[in-house]
RNA sequence: GGCCCGUUCGUCUAAGGGCUAGGACACCACCCUUUCACGGUGGUGAUACGAGUUCGAAUCUCGUACGGGCUACCA
């Protein structure tokens, strides 16, 4: 009886994915791997004129990274190709002009400047932006004001023209939304849609229907601001394909900026990224930074964007994708919108790269050490560095800053910190300290600490005292993880020849 | 302007008629730690407003206010 399962996201690659159109795709994925359906990625570029090269195969790499991997895309493939719109652009004719046939449609041959004309005309300060409509189109230049016989000949003689949609007059159409319930709309108040356009493209409102039919789609998720153009939806889907075959809709809550929609011109300005991953436009040059740059884990990134519109209704905030897929329901999405929180988003990366391996976040710290002039770092240092320091670390940028002592020695030292409280005897201990050093069998924290305690009871010196001095000997300042794990992966030489300078300053 | 959607701590949210409205982020305090984090304990802080239904309303209904989205031959 229920049809299986198949959910797609349709991006335009017009540029930058941003995190309202990531979650869209995590919601998507969600689904269909909860229902054991398909998760489907069909690219909408029926705009030629915003034909941006790069931004598809940006849209797949980013996918990747997520770990959202379509089951079936230009990419990967599928029986319900092609799954990129320019390339079916001749299936959409045929159904515009079935339209218009039944009519539920017309030809339009107005031009551009007529339209604008007709906006200005029209235009007042109870209605300041006039739809094409029906109370408007009988004074427009179409099928519907003109005779058979001129029609037919305008069409003839190749004059430039659209098909719209006709909207009904007096009727009320309804949907269930999945997340909103019953929504109403009048579609005398709807306007006359374009559906097919000057160049032969269809319009999103067409071809979203016919591949949405054609993809055999079960339940069609989008964005809130797809909401008011619905009505059209419903129609196109009653008149063409029947109300029984349209799949269910769902309209997920927009995920806000600081002051409404969120849009990659104030990213800026937010101080956070908008985009999955950077973005640089072939056509200006400009970059905008994405999450992946900027630090974050995608494990992180994604179980945020899960819990923005979505909870499972326990208190449980840290998920695994495994985890949601096993606890998403549709029924359980949110109607209101919700502002992007940065600050915790930052929080989830933090407890990600806590809870993660050290040796699962090798490689990306690696990636990230050559920019700082630091390199040939065995395996097994770094993953002993990565164990000291993830907890304090919030992005993966942060590694940097938090481990770059354990790769190069202080080149200053807080002096501020030692100077005053320092003596001759304590730096008699650390003398004697590094004799013992020489001679240690096993090199490890835990012995390190033993012979430091055990010569300062012998000098009579508290340990407490001498600890902080040997952090800056070490380091530099009063910063980084416990002291002797750091002389443990510094190990002797290194770690001799940094007390060995110090004492020269101190 | 019109249409549509929405409204619980600053933010994300729980509580689908019945408890002192719970949790998380952020913030503050204390504890742990002779660095800093991590961790632990506690605290400040919300049902937009007004009616109605009801023994009882954050929850249901209506109105008001506020917020957001849409209003292209863009998606």
């Amino acid at each position: 009886m229920s049809k299986r399962v198949r959910v797609r996201f349709a991006p335009s690659p017009t540029g930058g994915l941003h995190l309202g159109g990531v979650r869209t795709v995590l919601y998507n994925y969600l689904f269909a791997k909860k229902h054991g359906g398909e998760f489907i990625v069909r690219i909408e570029d029926t705009d030629q004129s915003r034909y941006i090269p790069g931004a598809e195969e940006y849209i797949f790499d980013t996918l990747k990274w997520c770990g959202l991997e379509p089951d079936e895309s230009v990419q990967h493939g599928g029986n319900y190709g092609p799954y990129r719109q320019s390339e079916r652009k001749e299936s959409y004719r045929k159904y515009a002009e079935q339209l218009v046939k039944d009519g539920h449609a017309y030809y339009a041959f107005d031009t551009p400047e007529e339209l604008e004309k007709m906006r200005h005309d029209y235009k007042t300060e109870q209605n300041p932006s006039p739809q094409y409509d029906h109370s408007i189109r009988m004074n427009m230049r179409n099928s519907l004001t003109l005779s058979p016989e001129e029609s037919q000949q305008l069409l003839a003689a190749g004059t430039r023209y659209v098909i719209r949609i006709k909207m009904p007059e007096h009727e009320t159409v309804s949907f269930t939304d999945m997340i909103r319930g019953e929504v109403h709309f009048e579609t005398s108040l709807v306007d006359d849609k374009v559906l097919l356009k000057a160049d032969g493209m269809p319009t999103y409102h067409l071809a979203v229907v016919a591949d949405d039919y054609l993809m055999k789609i079960s339940h069609a998720f989008r964005g809130e601001e797809w909401l008011p153009s619905a009505p059209v939806h419903i129609l196109l889907w009653k008149y063409l394909f029947g109300l029984e075959n349209m799949p269910q809709w769902a309209h997920l809550p927009l995920i806000l900026g600081p002051n409404g929609k969120l849009s990659k011109r104030d990213a800026a300005k937010y101080g956070f990224p908008v985009f999955a991953m950077n973005w640089k436009d072939p056509n200006t040059g400009e970059l905008t930074e994405g999450f992946k740059e900027k630090g974050f884990l995608p494990e992180a990134f994604i179980n945020y964007l899960a819990l923005l519109g979505w909870n499972d209704g326990t208190d449980q905030e840290m998920f695994s994708k495994e985890e949601l897929v096993e606890r998403f329901s549709m029924e359980r999405v949110h109607s209101a919108g919700a502002k992007f929180d940065y600050e915790k988003a930052k929080w989830f990366n933090h407890e990600w790269i806590k809870k993660s391996e050290a040796g699962s976040l090798k490689s990306e710290v690696r990636n990230l050490l050559p920019g700082k002039g630091i390199t040939d770092i065995s395996d097994a240092l770094l993953g002993k560095v990565i164990g000291l320091v993830k907890d304090r670390c919030t992005l993966l940028t942060d590694f940097y800053d938090q481990s770059w002592f354990f790769f190069k020695a202080p080149e200053t030292w807080d002096l501020d910190a030692v100077k005053s409280k320092w003596n001759e005897d304590k730096k008699n201990f650390f003398l004697a300290y590094v004799e013992k050093l020489q001679s240690l069998i096993e090199w490890n924290a835990v012995a390190l600490e033993n012979i430091f305690k055990e010569l300062a009871s012998e000098k009579n010196i508290k340990p407490g005292e001498l600890q902080l001095p040997f952090r800056i000997m070490l380091v530099g300042g009063k910063f980084g993880p416990p002291v002797f794990s750091i002389a443990e992966a510094l190990g002797c030489d290194e770690t001799t020849k940094r007390i060995n300078a110090a004492i020269k300053i101190f």
